[in-house]
DNA sequence: TAGATTGTTAATCGATTAACAATC
DNA sequence: TAGATTGTTAATCGATTAACAATC
């Protein structure tokens, strides 16, 4: 079978790469050459079945009775995901949630640069997050088309969730991370990502009420 | 049959509890009284018919020909959740990151209480977030035991995630919400929701490179 | 009654896992 | 060669969906 066909791969492949990405990364930190399946498996508590499997839908990566070259598998999947170069983004909202994504460390470590932060406070405009100054919500149009910037982050109150994720749609934006509560709705061809911190919370609530059936999620 | 059967619970399931709550709470705030499956379906693009399904795993919640009264499954899935009451937790970094979340209205709204914020780093402590002065990590288990707190959020650098979840499994929490890039390892019985913000970034990053493709995620 | 929408079954679909031959 | 571990198949398992009788 030929791995380059593109077959349809499952999103649950798509949403593992990067949990294994962390993990590699991490080992390759630790100063290991090679990785097994199992130990893989161990670490991400994923099936080493499953990591194998996942990983033949890209192509064959490991040499059999040694493992897998922790240098070459971290390469193929930033270049599966992309993320072998780096992505600028634009970022919405510059209260404590957009002051925290835009100097985060992990961001730049995994190819994300923060372009520029836009806000429509006229307090917060004009002020400084990193190196980075605040810009008016109004030149996010202009900006996005002048850097061709193709991913945007949602860190605005609720309410104003919408209409960000609106403007965004319009300048160009192809991929919305929304971290606001409320849910958006996007353009056709525009990859969304909702994720709100307290659904994450309340889903593993579910859990402590629970004694028996915990889970790892 | 029963609906109080306790039978397994798909993972999906309750991983979907959450965005219903949202989507009602919402719709509750915009004055409306009852809502369809086929409503629902369309607001969270999920299957109207996986809503129902997903509903019946704990009961009958709606009328035939009518749908769902909107105050009644909130209060239902508040209830499976264990989300109708208030919980304390405790907040680890008062960094950026730990400032975002205490600092969030969204968890007050959804039933989460910030007890109190803890860090190792001596400049920080004693000083104030929000309400709540920050303490040094060592307080932590007193503090834990005293309140009898069960959640845990860990927002510190990646390389003291794993103090902290370990300090945290020996106080006695009991859910962990880590927002680390660093995955860390629980004791059994203790429920970890690894959350790292670029991981969702990374793995919506790979559709980015697929003009076609595109996914809702 | 006629229309709507649930609860539930049965069919489909896809993902996970065990097992093992291939091969380093 | 003997041991290890991959790539891959086939079996299992579970989740999603369509369809419809029940019933508001």
């Amino acid at each position: 079978m030929s791995a380059s066909e593109i077959d349809r791969i499952p999103e649950g492949v798509i949403e593992r790469l990067p949990t294994y990405l962390s993990v590699l990364i991490q080992l390759r930190q630790e100063g290991s050459f090679t990785v097994s399946s199992a130990l893989l498996g161990k670490m991400t508590e994923i099936n080493p079945a499953q990591i194998r499997r996942d990983l033949t839908h890209f192509g064959s990566f490991g040499k059999r009775g040694v493992g897998y070259e922790i240098t070459t598998l971290i390469d193929q999947i930033q270049h599966i995901l992309g993320s072998d170069h780096t992505h600028r983004l634009v970022l919405v909202g510059a209260g404590h949630l957009g002051s925290a994504i835009a100097s985060y460390n992990g961001l730049r470590a995994r190819g994300f640069l923060v372009s520029a932060i836009f806000d429509n406070d006229s307090h917060k405009v004009g002020g400084r997050i990193g190196d980075i100054i605040v810009q008016d919500i109004s030149e996010l149009g202009r900006v996005v088309a002048e850097q061709s910037i193709a991913v945007g982050v949602i860190a605005v109150p609720p309410e104003a969730a919408q209409d960000v994720a609106d403007r965004m749609c319009e300048a160009g934006i192809k991929v919305i991370l929304n971290y606001c509560a409320n849910l958006v709705k996007v353009t056709d061809g525009v990859t969304l990502h909702n994720t709100d911190p307290v659904r994450e919370l309340l889903h593993t609530l579910y859990y402590l009420s629970r004694t028996e059936g915990v889970a790892r999620v």
